[in-house]
DNA sequence: GTCTATACCTAGATAGAC
DNA sequence: GTCTATCTAGGTATAGAC
Protein backbone atom coordinates (compact mmCIF):
# COMPACT_ATOMS: atom_id res chain seq x y z
CA UNK A 1 0.00 0.00 0.00
CA UNK A 2 1.32 3.10 -1.35
CA UNK A 3 1.97 6.05 1.81
CA UNK A 4 1.02 8.52 -0.89
CA UNK A 5 -1.81 9.13 -3.79
CA UNK A 6 0.83 10.31 -5.52
CA UNK A 7 2.02 6.66 -6.06
CA UNK A 8 -1.13 5.50 -8.66
CA UNK A 9 -0.71 9.00 -10.79
CA UNK A 10 3.24 8.68 -10.94
CA UNK A 11 2.29 5.06 -12.34
CA UNK A 12 -0.03 6.43 -14.78
CA UNK A 13 2.26 9.11 -15.89
CA UNK A 14 4.99 6.56 -16.34
CA UNK A 15 2.41 4.39 -18.96
CA UNK A 16 1.22 7.59 -20.92
CA UNK A 17 4.61 8.71 -21.22
CA UNK A 18 5.75 4.97 -22.71
CA UNK A 19 2.55 4.98 -24.92
CA UNK A 20 3.13 8.25 -26.24
CA UNK A 21 7.39 7.39 -26.76
CA UNK A 22 6.40 3.95 -28.66
CA UNK A 23 4.47 5.85 -31.15
CA UNK A 24 7.41 8.19 -32.05
CA UNK A 25 10.01 5.81 -32.05
CA UNK A 26 7.75 3.46 -34.00
CA UNK A 27 7.16 6.73 -36.81
CA UNK A 28 10.19 7.97 -36.67
CA UNK A 29 13.00 5.53 -36.10
CA UNK A 30 15.52 6.92 -33.58
CA UNK A 31 18.91 7.87 -34.91
CA UNK A 32 20.88 7.82 -31.87
CA UNK A 33 19.05 6.07 -29.46
CA UNK A 34 19.65 8.81 -26.96
CA UNK A 35 17.38 9.71 -24.33
CA UNK A 36 17.26 13.06 -25.13
CA UNK A 37 15.45 12.43 -28.19
CA UNK A 38 12.76 10.90 -26.84
CA UNK A 39 12.44 13.10 -24.07
CA UNK A 40 11.46 15.89 -26.57
CA UNK A 41 10.00 13.43 -28.55
CA UNK A 42 7.49 13.22 -25.49
CA UNK A 43 7.36 16.69 -24.53
CA UNK A 44 9.74 16.64 -21.16
CA UNK A 45 13.20 17.42 -20.92
CA UNK A 46 15.89 15.00 -20.55
CA UNK A 47 16.15 15.38 -16.43
CA UNK A 48 12.43 15.26 -16.77
CA UNK A 49 11.93 11.90 -18.69
CA UNK A 50 14.95 9.86 -16.45
CA UNK A 51 12.92 11.09 -13.32
CA UNK A 52 10.48 8.29 -14.22
CA UNK A 53 12.70 5.73 -15.11
CA UNK A 54 16.51 6.71 -13.95
CA UNK A 55 18.60 5.29 -16.56
CA UNK A 56 18.72 5.20 -20.47
CA UNK A 57 18.71 1.04 -20.37
CA UNK A 58 15.90 1.05 -18.19
CA UNK A 59 13.88 3.40 -20.19
CA UNK A 60 14.82 1.22 -23.69
CA UNK A 61 13.59 -2.04 -21.95
CA UNK A 62 10.59 -0.45 -20.77
CA UNK A 63 9.81 0.79 -24.52
CA UNK A 64 9.98 -2.80 -25.26
CA UNK A 65 8.04 -3.97 -22.80
CA UNK A 66 5.06 -1.88 -23.37
CA UNK A 67 5.43 -2.59 -27.24
CA UNK A 68 4.88 -6.00 -26.36
CA UNK A 69 2.01 -5.33 -24.31
CA UNK A 70 0.34 -3.77 -27.11
CA UNK A 71 1.25 -6.05 -30.14
CA UNK A 72 -0.19 -9.30 -27.65
CA UNK A 73 -3.71 -7.66 -27.31
CA UNK A 74 -3.21 -6.91 -30.88
CA UNK A 75 -2.48 -10.30 -32.60
CA UNK A 76 -3.22 -12.78 -29.39
CA UNK A 77 -6.87 -13.65 -30.40
CA UNK A 78 -6.59 -16.94 -28.03
CA UNK A 79 -3.71 -19.26 -28.59
CA UNK A 80 -5.77 -21.96 -29.08
CA UNK A 81 -7.49 -21.08 -32.87
CA UNK A 82 -6.16 -23.59 -35.44
CA UNK A 83 -5.79 -20.38 -37.56
CA UNK A 84 -3.61 -18.77 -34.95
CA UNK A 85 -0.19 -19.15 -36.90
CA UNK A 86 -0.42 -17.91 -40.40
CA UNK A 87 -2.57 -15.22 -39.24
CA UNK A 88 -1.49 -14.07 -36.36
CA UNK A 89 1.93 -14.56 -36.22
CA UNK A 90 2.36 -13.34 -40.17
CA UNK A 91 0.08 -10.86 -39.25
CA UNK A 92 2.18 -9.47 -36.33
CA UNK A 93 5.65 -9.64 -38.38
CA UNK A 94 3.64 -7.60 -41.31
CA UNK A 95 2.44 -5.07 -38.99
CA UNK A 96 6.77 -4.70 -37.92
CA UNK A 97 7.34 -3.22 -41.67
CA UNK A 98 4.96 -0.43 -40.14
CA UNK A 99 7.37 0.69 -37.12
CA UNK A 100 10.56 0.71 -38.13
CA UNK A 101 12.08 2.45 -35.49
CA UNK A 102 10.58 -0.48 -33.24
CA UNK A 103 12.49 -2.84 -35.27
CA UNK A 104 15.63 -1.08 -34.95
CA UNK A 105 15.38 -0.40 -30.99
CA UNK A 106 14.65 -4.21 -30.74
CA UNK A 107 17.48 -5.46 -33.11
CA UNK A 108 19.87 -2.74 -31.43
CA UNK A 109 19.18 -3.94 -27.47
CA UNK A 110 19.35 -7.51 -28.17
CA UNK A 111 22.73 -7.14 -29.18
CA UNK A 112 23.82 -4.50 -26.20
CA UNK A 113 21.86 -7.27 -23.90
CA UNK A 114 24.50 -9.72 -24.62
CA UNK A 115 26.28 -8.66 -21.64
CA UNK A 116 24.36 -10.81 -18.70
CA UNK A 117 24.55 -7.39 -16.89
CA UNK A 118 22.74 -5.23 -19.13
CA UNK A 119 19.03 -4.54 -18.06
CA UNK A 120 17.62 -5.63 -20.74
CA UNK A 121 19.23 -9.14 -20.35
CA UNK A 122 16.94 -10.67 -18.49
CA UNK A 123 14.10 -9.24 -20.73
CA UNK A 124 15.34 -10.51 -23.81
CA UNK A 125 15.70 -14.17 -21.55
CA UNK A 126 12.08 -14.11 -20.34
CA UNK A 127 10.95 -12.83 -23.80
CA UNK A 128 12.36 -15.42 -25.78
CA UNK A 129 11.11 -18.47 -23.30
CA UNK A 130 7.45 -17.00 -23.65
CA UNK A 131 7.38 -16.33 -27.10
CA UNK A 132 8.69 -20.32 -27.62
CA UNK A 133 6.62 -21.78 -25.53
CA UNK A 134 3.32 -20.18 -27.06
CA UNK A 135 4.19 -20.80 -30.27
CA UNK A 136 5.44 -24.18 -30.13
CA UNK A 137 2.18 -25.32 -28.43
CA UNK A 138 0.29 -23.73 -31.44
CA UNK A 139 2.94 -25.83 -33.73
CA UNK A 140 2.17 -28.53 -32.21
CA UNK A 141 -1.78 -28.39 -32.49
CA UNK A 142 -1.43 -27.87 -35.85
CA UNK A 143 1.03 -30.98 -36.02
CA UNK A 144 -1.73 -32.87 -34.46
CA UNK A 145 -4.27 -31.52 -36.69
CA UNK A 146 -2.22 -32.88 -39.57
CA UNK A 147 -1.50 -29.87 -41.12
CA UNK A 148 1.98 -29.33 -40.37
CA UNK A 149 5.00 -31.29 -41.29
CA UNK A 150 6.13 -33.60 -37.84
CA UNK A 151 9.33 -34.30 -39.16
CA UNK A 152 10.56 -31.57 -36.70
CA UNK A 153 10.04 -30.91 -32.90
CA UNK A 154 7.40 -27.96 -32.34
CA UNK A 155 10.32 -27.10 -30.03
CA UNK A 156 13.12 -26.81 -31.97
CA UNK A 157 10.80 -25.10 -35.19
CA UNK A 158 9.75 -22.70 -32.29
CA UNK A 159 13.01 -21.55 -32.28
CA UNK A 160 13.87 -21.56 -35.82
CA UNK A 161 10.25 -19.52 -36.67
CA UNK A 162 11.77 -16.85 -33.90
CA UNK A 163 15.34 -16.57 -35.35
CA UNK A 164 13.46 -16.21 -38.99
CA UNK A 165 11.63 -13.51 -37.60
CA UNK A 166 14.76 -11.49 -35.71
CA UNK A 167 17.03 -12.52 -39.10
CA UNK A 168 14.49 -11.07 -41.25
CA UNK A 169 13.89 -7.69 -39.27
CA UNK A 170 18.24 -7.64 -39.66
CA UNK A 171 18.00 -8.39 -43.38
CA UNK A 172 14.84 -5.65 -43.53
CA UNK A 173 16.80 -2.93 -41.89
CA UNK A 174 19.53 -3.50 -44.34
CA UNK A 175 16.81 -3.50 -47.18
CA UNK A 176 13.59 -2.22 -46.97
CA UNK A 177 12.55 -3.98 -49.91
CA UNK A 178 12.54 -7.38 -48.57
CA UNK A 179 9.37 -8.81 -47.73
CA UNK A 180 9.73 -10.23 -44.07
CA UNK A 181 6.23 -11.41 -43.80
CA UNK A 182 6.81 -13.55 -46.83
CA UNK A 183 9.44 -15.29 -46.29
CA UNK A 184 8.08 -16.43 -42.62
CA UNK A 185 4.72 -17.76 -44.50
CA UNK A 186 6.66 -19.03 -47.26
CA UNK A 187 8.42 -21.71 -44.66
CA UNK A 188 5.72 -22.03 -43.15
CA UNK A 189 3.71 -23.71 -46.61
CA UNK A 190 7.09 -25.43 -47.37
CA UNK A 191 6.51 -27.41 -43.81
CA UNK A 192 2.40 -27.60 -44.27
CA UNK A 193 1.41 -30.84 -45.34
CA UNK A 194 -1.76 -29.35 -47.46
CA UNK A 195 -1.83 -30.28 -50.81
CA UNK A 196 -1.03 -27.23 -52.68
CA UNK A 197 1.36 -27.25 -55.59
CA UNK A 198 5.20 -27.23 -55.31
CA UNK A 199 6.79 -24.45 -56.39
CA UNK A 200 8.94 -25.78 -58.69
CA UNK A 201 7.14 -28.21 -60.09
CA UNK B 1 50.85 3.59 -60.04
CA UNK B 2 52.26 4.93 -56.97
CA UNK B 3 54.91 6.78 -56.51
CA UNK B 4 56.84 5.43 -53.85
CA UNK B 5 57.09 1.70 -52.86
CA UNK B 6 55.43 2.87 -49.63
CA UNK B 7 52.14 1.97 -51.22
CA UNK B 8 52.68 -1.69 -51.12
CA UNK B 9 53.98 -1.77 -47.70
CA UNK B 10 51.18 -0.25 -46.12
CA UNK B 11 48.86 -2.56 -47.59
CA UNK B 12 50.94 -5.47 -45.98
CA UNK B 13 50.58 -3.65 -42.89
CA UNK B 14 47.09 -3.03 -43.00
CA UNK B 15 46.31 -6.60 -43.91
CA UNK B 16 49.01 -7.84 -40.58
CA UNK B 17 47.13 -5.53 -38.82
CA UNK B 18 43.67 -6.63 -39.47
CA UNK B 19 44.78 -10.57 -39.19
CA UNK B 20 45.83 -9.60 -35.95
CA UNK B 21 43.06 -7.57 -35.11
CA UNK B 22 40.44 -10.90 -36.20
CA UNK B 23 42.06 -13.16 -33.70
CA UNK B 24 41.94 -10.54 -30.81
CA UNK B 25 38.30 -10.12 -31.21
CA UNK B 26 37.31 -13.70 -31.76
CA UNK B 27 38.88 -14.70 -28.57
CA UNK B 28 38.13 -12.01 -26.58
CA UNK B 29 34.79 -10.44 -26.92
CA UNK B 30 34.95 -6.52 -27.41
CA UNK B 31 33.08 -5.18 -25.14
CA UNK B 32 32.97 -1.46 -26.08
CA UNK B 33 33.75 -1.67 -29.50
CA UNK B 34 35.92 1.19 -29.39
CA UNK B 35 39.04 1.76 -31.23
CA UNK B 36 41.12 2.41 -28.57
CA UNK B 37 40.59 -1.51 -27.52
CA UNK B 38 41.77 -2.87 -31.06
CA UNK B 39 44.87 -0.56 -30.86
CA UNK B 40 45.68 -1.62 -27.43
CA UNK B 41 45.04 -5.34 -28.75
CA UNK B 42 47.13 -5.52 -31.75
CA UNK B 43 49.82 -3.34 -30.34
CA UNK B 44 49.30 0.39 -31.70
CA UNK B 45 48.57 3.39 -30.03
CA UNK B 46 44.81 4.71 -31.40
CA UNK B 47 46.00 7.32 -33.13
CA UNK B 48 48.58 5.06 -35.12
CA UNK B 49 45.23 2.64 -35.80
CA UNK B 50 43.57 5.09 -37.29
CA UNK B 51 46.46 6.22 -39.48
CA UNK B 52 46.00 3.31 -41.53
CA UNK B 53 42.21 3.05 -41.51
CA UNK B 54 40.63 6.67 -41.64
CA UNK B 55 37.74 6.20 -39.33
CA UNK B 56 36.46 3.36 -36.27
CA UNK B 57 33.63 2.54 -39.14
CA UNK B 58 36.00 1.74 -42.11
CA UNK B 59 37.98 -0.50 -39.88
CA UNK B 60 35.26 -2.52 -38.52
CA UNK B 61 34.05 -2.91 -41.86
CA UNK B 62 37.50 -4.25 -43.06
CA UNK B 63 37.71 -6.74 -39.91
CA UNK B 64 34.45 -8.08 -41.07
CA UNK B 65 35.63 -8.39 -44.79
CA UNK B 66 38.71 -10.17 -43.85
CA UNK B 67 36.49 -12.48 -41.70
CA UNK B 68 34.71 -13.60 -44.79
CA UNK B 69 38.29 -13.80 -46.81
CA UNK B 70 39.64 -16.36 -43.91
CA UNK B 71 35.98 -18.13 -43.41
CA UNK B 72 35.50 -18.82 -47.33
CA UNK B 73 38.72 -20.16 -48.15
CA UNK B 74 38.23 -22.19 -44.73
CA UNK B 75 34.80 -23.54 -45.20
CA UNK B 76 33.63 -23.34 -49.31
CA UNK B 77 35.15 -26.42 -50.54
CA UNK B 78 33.69 -26.36 -54.18
CA UNK B 79 30.21 -24.79 -54.35
CA UNK B 80 30.17 -27.81 -56.96
CA UNK B 81 29.86 -30.97 -54.21
CA UNK B 82 26.66 -31.98 -53.83
CA UNK B 83 27.90 -32.28 -50.03
CA UNK B 84 28.13 -28.76 -49.54
CA UNK B 85 25.23 -27.51 -47.77
CA UNK B 86 24.63 -29.09 -44.73
CA UNK B 87 28.94 -29.96 -44.16
CA UNK B 88 30.34 -26.05 -45.09
CA UNK B 89 27.45 -24.63 -44.13
CA UNK B 90 26.53 -25.78 -40.84
CA UNK B 91 29.96 -26.10 -40.24
CA UNK B 92 30.57 -22.43 -40.15
CA UNK B 93 27.75 -21.71 -38.29
CA UNK B 94 28.66 -24.06 -35.71
CA UNK B 95 32.18 -22.64 -36.24
CA UNK B 96 30.79 -18.98 -34.70
CA UNK B 97 29.89 -20.39 -31.20
CA UNK B 98 33.88 -20.31 -30.80
CA UNK B 99 34.68 -16.29 -32.32
CA UNK B 100 32.06 -14.73 -29.84
CA UNK B 101 33.62 -11.49 -30.28
CA UNK B 102 32.87 -11.56 -34.12
CA UNK B 103 29.34 -13.04 -33.83
CA UNK B 104 28.87 -9.84 -31.65
CA UNK B 105 30.96 -6.95 -34.38
CA UNK B 106 28.61 -8.66 -37.24
CA UNK B 107 25.53 -8.50 -35.32
CA UNK B 108 26.35 -4.96 -33.91
CA UNK B 109 27.16 -3.47 -37.12
CA UNK B 110 24.86 -5.24 -38.94
CA UNK B 111 21.95 -2.95 -36.61
CA UNK B 112 23.90 0.22 -37.67
CA UNK B 113 24.11 -0.39 -41.22
CA UNK B 114 20.64 0.12 -41.38
CA UNK B 115 21.44 3.78 -42.33
CA UNK B 116 22.29 3.94 -45.95
CA UNK B 117 25.22 6.33 -45.35
CA UNK B 118 26.72 4.26 -42.77
CA UNK B 119 29.88 2.94 -44.24
CA UNK B 120 29.23 -0.48 -43.84
CA UNK B 121 26.13 -0.31 -45.51
CA UNK B 122 26.99 -1.33 -48.94
CA UNK B 123 29.12 -4.23 -47.27
CA UNK B 124 26.30 -5.59 -45.70
CA UNK B 125 23.75 -5.16 -48.89
CA UNK B 126 26.61 -6.95 -51.00
CA UNK B 127 27.61 -9.81 -48.72
CA UNK B 128 23.94 -10.39 -48.46
CA UNK B 129 23.10 -10.85 -52.13
CA UNK B 130 26.39 -13.62 -52.44
CA UNK B 131 25.68 -15.29 -49.55
CA UNK B 132 21.78 -15.90 -50.92
CA UNK B 133 23.38 -16.45 -54.79
CA UNK B 134 25.62 -19.02 -54.08
CA UNK B 135 22.85 -20.79 -51.55
CA UNK B 136 20.42 -20.98 -53.50
CA UNK B 137 22.32 -22.45 -56.51
CA UNK B 138 23.34 -24.59 -53.88
CA UNK B 139 19.93 -25.42 -52.73
CA UNK B 140 19.01 -26.16 -56.41
CA UNK B 141 21.43 -28.56 -56.75
CA UNK B 142 20.04 -29.95 -53.44
CA UNK B 143 16.49 -30.15 -54.91
CA UNK B 144 17.62 -30.95 -58.59
CA UNK B 145 19.04 -34.21 -56.50
CA UNK B 146 15.73 -35.26 -55.05
CA UNK B 147 16.70 -34.32 -51.82
CA UNK B 148 15.41 -31.56 -51.03
CA UNK B 149 11.68 -30.52 -51.07
CA UNK B 150 10.69 -28.96 -54.08
CA UNK B 151 7.99 -26.94 -52.36
CA UNK B 152 9.75 -24.16 -52.13
CA UNK B 153 11.60 -21.87 -54.71
CA UNK B 154 15.52 -22.11 -53.72
CA UNK B 155 16.32 -18.05 -53.39
CA UNK B 156 13.20 -17.75 -50.77
CA UNK B 157 14.98 -20.20 -49.32
CA UNK B 158 18.18 -18.78 -49.11
CA UNK B 159 16.74 -15.89 -47.91
CA UNK B 160 15.43 -18.08 -44.52
CA UNK B 161 18.66 -19.66 -43.96
CA UNK B 162 20.08 -16.55 -43.95
CA UNK B 163 17.38 -15.36 -41.57
CA UNK B 164 17.93 -18.75 -39.50
CA UNK B 165 21.76 -18.19 -39.42
CA UNK B 166 21.31 -14.56 -38.70
CA UNK B 167 18.69 -14.91 -35.91
CA UNK B 168 20.17 -17.53 -34.41
CA UNK B 169 22.93 -15.65 -33.62
CA UNK B 170 20.91 -13.08 -31.51
CA UNK B 171 19.45 -16.00 -29.56
CA UNK B 172 23.27 -17.43 -28.97
CA UNK B 173 24.36 -13.73 -27.86
CA UNK B 174 21.62 -14.04 -25.34
CA UNK B 175 22.22 -17.55 -24.22
CA UNK B 176 25.16 -19.32 -24.90
CA UNK B 177 24.00 -22.88 -24.63
CA UNK B 178 21.38 -22.46 -27.55
CA UNK B 179 23.37 -24.81 -30.56
CA UNK B 180 23.18 -22.65 -33.32
CA UNK B 181 24.23 -25.45 -35.97
CA UNK B 182 21.73 -27.66 -34.57
CA UNK B 183 18.62 -25.42 -35.62
CA UNK B 184 20.23 -25.02 -38.98
CA UNK B 185 20.77 -28.68 -39.42
CA UNK B 186 16.88 -29.53 -38.12
CA UNK B 187 15.76 -27.25 -40.48
CA UNK B 188 17.60 -28.85 -43.34
CA UNK B 189 16.52 -31.90 -41.99
CA UNK B 190 12.84 -30.99 -42.08
CA UNK B 191 13.11 -30.45 -45.36
CA UNK B 192 14.95 -32.86 -46.64
CA UNK B 193 13.30 -35.82 -48.83
CA UNK B 194 15.50 -38.31 -46.56
CA UNK B 195 13.28 -41.52 -45.42
CA UNK B 196 14.42 -40.50 -41.99
CA UNK B 197 12.45 -40.99 -39.52
CA UNK B 198 9.96 -38.17 -38.15
CA UNK B 199 11.03 -36.41 -34.77
CA UNK B 200 7.24 -36.93 -33.34
CA UNK B 201 6.23 -40.60 -34.21
C1' DG C 1 7.23 16.91 -10.72
C1' DT C 2 9.64 19.41 -13.85
C1' DC C 3 13.01 22.53 -15.36
C1' DT C 4 17.84 24.65 -16.11
C1' DA C 5 22.39 24.12 -15.58
C1' DT C 6 26.27 21.58 -15.08
C1' DA C 7 29.46 18.00 -13.84
C1' DC C 8 31.55 14.18 -15.66
C1' DC C 9 32.87 10.80 -18.75
C1' DT C 10 33.88 8.42 -22.95
C1' DA C 11 35.40 8.22 -27.46
C1' DG C 12 36.75 9.62 -31.99
C1' DA C 13 39.48 12.65 -34.40
C1' DT C 14 43.58 15.74 -35.11
C1' DA C 15 48.17 18.38 -34.41
C1' DG C 16 52.64 18.12 -34.03
C1' DA C 17 56.96 16.09 -32.19
C1' DC C 18 60.15 12.46 -33.15
C1' DG D 1 54.93 5.70 -39.52
C1' DT D 2 54.05 6.07 -34.87
C1' DC D 3 53.54 8.31 -30.62
C1' DT D 4 51.80 11.76 -27.01
C1' DA D 5 48.82 15.17 -26.08
C1' DT D 6 44.84 17.56 -26.89
C1' DC D 7 40.54 19.09 -28.90
C1' DT D 8 35.89 18.43 -29.47
C1' DA D 9 31.39 16.47 -29.40
C1' DG D 10 27.75 14.23 -27.43
C1' DG D 11 25.59 11.89 -23.97
C1' DT D 12 24.17 10.34 -19.20
C1' DA D 13 23.44 11.51 -14.78
C1' DT D 14 22.75 14.76 -10.97
C1' DA D 15 22.14 19.24 -8.17
C1' DG D 16 19.34 22.59 -7.07
C1' DA D 17 15.80 26.15 -8.10
C1' DC D 18 10.95 26.73 -8.86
Amino acid sequence: MPKRGSYAKGVAKRDEILTRALDVVAEQGFRGASVREIADAVGLSQAGLLHYFGTKEQLFVEILRKRDEVDLTRFEHGTDAPAFLSEDFTGLVAHNAEVPGLVELFSRMSVEAADTAHPAHDYFVRRGEEVRTSFASALRAQQDAGKLSDRIAPEALARIFQAVSDGMQLQWLIDRDVDMAAAVQALFDALSTEPGPPQRP
